[in-house]
DNA sequence: AATTGGCCCAACCGCTCCGAA
DNA sequence: ATTCGGAGCGGTTGGGCCAAT
């Protein structure tokens, strides 16, 4: 079909924002809550195209952005996911609830992919981890994770997460990319990642930038506003709904999976920075949450393995020479 | 002290998906 | 069923920073 850009070239300004446009941003966020993106440049007479100003606030603005560098155990849990859902960053960021896609990517594109490459140059005595999923549908993994993909609901479904259809791993699903199979599933679960809870601790969290966390600045921030339809994307929000698609809440540290033939609803975001629940019914949600057991990504993330990951990756030479163990 | 080259990361570009009309 | 526009995602770029020379 092709489309024009997303803003007229004419008058939008590019380029590195100021801090009196980010506190612009951030005051009309906070009144209006993220979203409508294409509404902020006008009400708020930036010169910046909506997407500029999306950007600046997933990647940058919002509350609860860990800055600086990656552990060790955020690099394993990166490498692993990357081995298991491809450079899906907005997903892998969802196990990393401090971190955006845009940091993870960089810091795939700039350290790990260079480290696993040097890796493989020093012998590959260890066996080369699967294809990323989205090198062949017809590739067929066992993804722990308890992500189940619904034809007609996810966008991935076509790239793959391949599945061990018949496989059931210890209660979890693995996501599929045949839509044949993948219509055959009608189970959903759905867990809150153990990354949520480091989300809530944002406060704590180092933000280190030359605006210092221009949100602080602005007293009650996020407070004061309610969450919108679109809050979702903060990566301190956490899904309450178990019938979500996963598309949609990227971002959030919720893992998904679908029901076929229910209809996808609208997110129901509840913004965890505070951390407030929308009802008694969504609190009992997140309890019940927190009472199923961890599919196996999920322990992956907790258990020994990932530190494991870190133990071994400090001892070899370049961090990473081991991670392939895991696969 | 000046220059150069590599690294890092914020931001942009282009594409796809999805919902509304 | 088709078109259109908003939003999201992944790839790429360009400029600033810093270490090496």
């Amino acid at each position: 079909m092709g489309r024009p850009p997303c803003c007229h070239k004419v008058g939008v300004k590019k380029g590195p924002w100021t801090p009196e446009e980010d506190i612009i941003l951030v005051s009309y966020i906070q009144e209006n809550g993220p979203g409508n993106w294409r509404a902020v440049p006008i009400n708020t007479g930036l010169m910046r195209c909506s997407k500029s100003c999306r950007l600046r606030w997933t990647n940058y603005l919002r509350p609860g952005i860990r800055r600086g560098n990656f552990t060790t155990h955020e690099e394993g849990i990166i490498v692993h996911l990357q081995s298991l859902l491809g450079n899906r960053w907005a997903a892998i960021a969802s196990y990393l609830p401090q971190r955006t896609d845009n940091d993870i990517k960089n810091y795939w594109n700039t350290h790990l992919k260079k480290k696993l490459k040097k890796q493989q140059a020093m012998g590959a005595i260890f066996a080369p981890p699967p294809p990323p999923p989205s090198s062949s549908a017809e590739t067929a993994i066992n993804l722990p994770g308890a992500v189940h993909l619904d034809n007609h609901h996810h966008r991935y479904h076509h790239d793959a997460i391949a599945a061990s259809s018949s496989t059931v791993d210890h209660g979890c699903y693995a996501a599929c990319s045949n839509p044949e199979v993948t219509q055959q599933h009608t189970t959903i679960t759905m867990r809150r990642s153990p990354f949520a809870d480091v989300a809530a601790d944002c406060s704590s969290s180092s933000y280190a930038s030359s605006m210092d966390n221009i949100s602080r600045l602005l007293d009650g921030f996020m407070k004061s506003s309610p969450p919108t339809a679109t809050d979702v994307k903060p990566n301190i929000a956490v899904v309450s709904d178990p019938f979500m698609s996963f598309d949609r809440i990227s971002g959030t540290g919720t893992e998904l999976a679908f029901v076929p033939g229910v209809q996808q609803q609208q997110q129901q975001p509840v913004l965890m920075g505070g951390i407030s629940y929308d009802d008694e019914a969504t609190r009992q949600q997140q309890q019940l949450h927190h009472q199923l057991p961890l599919c196996s990504i999920e322990k992956w993330l907790l258990d020994e393995a990932a530190e494991q990951v870190a133990d071994l990756m400090d001892l070899s030479d370049g961090g990473c020479s081991s991670l392939p163990l895991l696969y």
